[in-house]
DNA sequence: TGAAGTATGAAAATACTACTGATTGAGGAC
DNA sequence: GTCCTCAATCAGTAGTATTTTCATACTTCA
């Protein structure tokens, strides 16, 4: 899940940053709408955190580009108490949330997961896949009621999966999506056959049949039809 | 596609020797001008990547010199980034395209590919030919809209091929296209005949017209007019 | 027709990709 | 500190695709 903060307070923007990497997040930051724009050109988020309030030219602008641009980005709007305009013609405009100044860091995260949670599955806390139940919002994964222990990369995985049924995904877009961007093409890929391994094997203990299906060359097919 | 790097950092030259290598291209080195000078005698190169800012003698008079003597080759120029007026002297004498240090594989490598884009097919990214459409980017081959999927050697082949329309190519000439100039003298030309058989076999599959006409004793005509 | 050149299928060799179990190291809990 | 978990790495193996070789059959052309 990658987030890009683009806030011009160094202190905020740093504890943000520190806060959301913790809950697992790939964090990207900006100090400007400008740096925040040619960002957003490089790369796709799965949710932008804006504070409407930076000096440099108009937030606004950036919400509508992104909404043309991106639209299944999310995005939250961050504002003074008194930029209330600024905030509801954001939401307007297509920003999915906002959060007034100032705000518990929890607060964010919680928004930030809702937020989330309505890009991947419109909005639904528990997530059916055939036997696979998961719930979006304690991470929890069963398999026909009987609880499945899974990390927080394997779930990371499986949310990837289910959240993209009987598509191919490559292995670059799985990892891009756990890990963000930093080692997609350089590294090998041993990390993601290993988490892919554990999951496998977790889910089948469970009882649950491999849905997983390998494609050489390419990535993986999560399907329950063959 | 051969290419021939001209570089005096043992590390980066075999960084990017490598990197190359498994991008496909057949690639040769240097160290000094001098020595990349003479290697430019022997053999045509797509593409020469020449570091300008080399100790021995002055990297402008070669570009000068493979501009008159080989003018189709490609010369991208690599320089330190205090030594821009280099840069701009070898852009006007007639390099296509430069790289400042330090620079990513990756980004060599798109440049690369533009270039040589360039010179075989004045930089469209889709070629086309009758009823085959090639993504240069890709390497996706399309027979009126359904993919053929080919292998590296049948593709570069075909690429070849389409790159010389209505042209005597001989069984050398492809050899030397697709795997550099080290094997088309002394074997036999069985493992042409084998990859030309397949690509072939691919092509008609898809309902193309056998484009590809052999010319006894010489080498194929590839060409969509009887 | 015969010799050289070309085509073809199948097998062998090679290179690449994926899977697995074991191990290491970092960080948190106690 | 010690114990634990998890992420990451490694080495070895299995699996699959691609390239090359080879034996054989077929064409072309003098």
């Amino acid at each position: 899940m990658k987030i890009l903060l683009i806030e011009d307070e160094p202190q905020l923007l740093s504890s943000m940053k520190a806060y959301l990497e913790t809950e697992g997040y790939v964090v990207t930051t900006a100090s400007t709408f400008r740096q925040g724009m040619v960002k957003t050109y490089d790369y796709d988020y799965d949710c932008v955190v804006v504070d409407i309030g930076l000096p440099d030219g108009n937030g606004l602008d950036l919400i509508r580009q992104l909404k043309t641009t991106h639209a299944q980005t999310g995005i939250i709007i961050v504002s003074a108490k008194d930029s209330l305009n600024d905030k509801l013609t954001g939401l307007e405009l297509g920003s999915d949330d906002y959060l007034t100044k100032p705000f518990h860091l929890s607060e964010l995260n919680a928004r930030l997961k809702s937020v989330l949670r309505r890009r991947l599955f419109g909005g639904q806390n528990l997530i059916h896949f055939a036997k696979i139940t998961i719930n979006a919002h304690t991470h929890q994964v069963n398999i026909e009621g009987q609880p499945v222990i899974l990390t927080e990369k394997e779930y990371q995985i499986l949310l990837f999966f289910i959240a993209n049924p009987d598509r191919l995904l490559t292995k670059g877009a799985i990892a891009e999506f756990v890990w963000g961007d930093h080692m997609d093409l350089a590294n090998s890929h041993d990390f993601l056959y290993t988490h892919i391994k554990n999951l496998r094997k977790k889910l089948i203990e469970k009882g649950c049949p491999d849905y997983l299906r390998t494609r050489y060359g390419v990535g993986y097919l999560f399907s329950a039809t063959p």
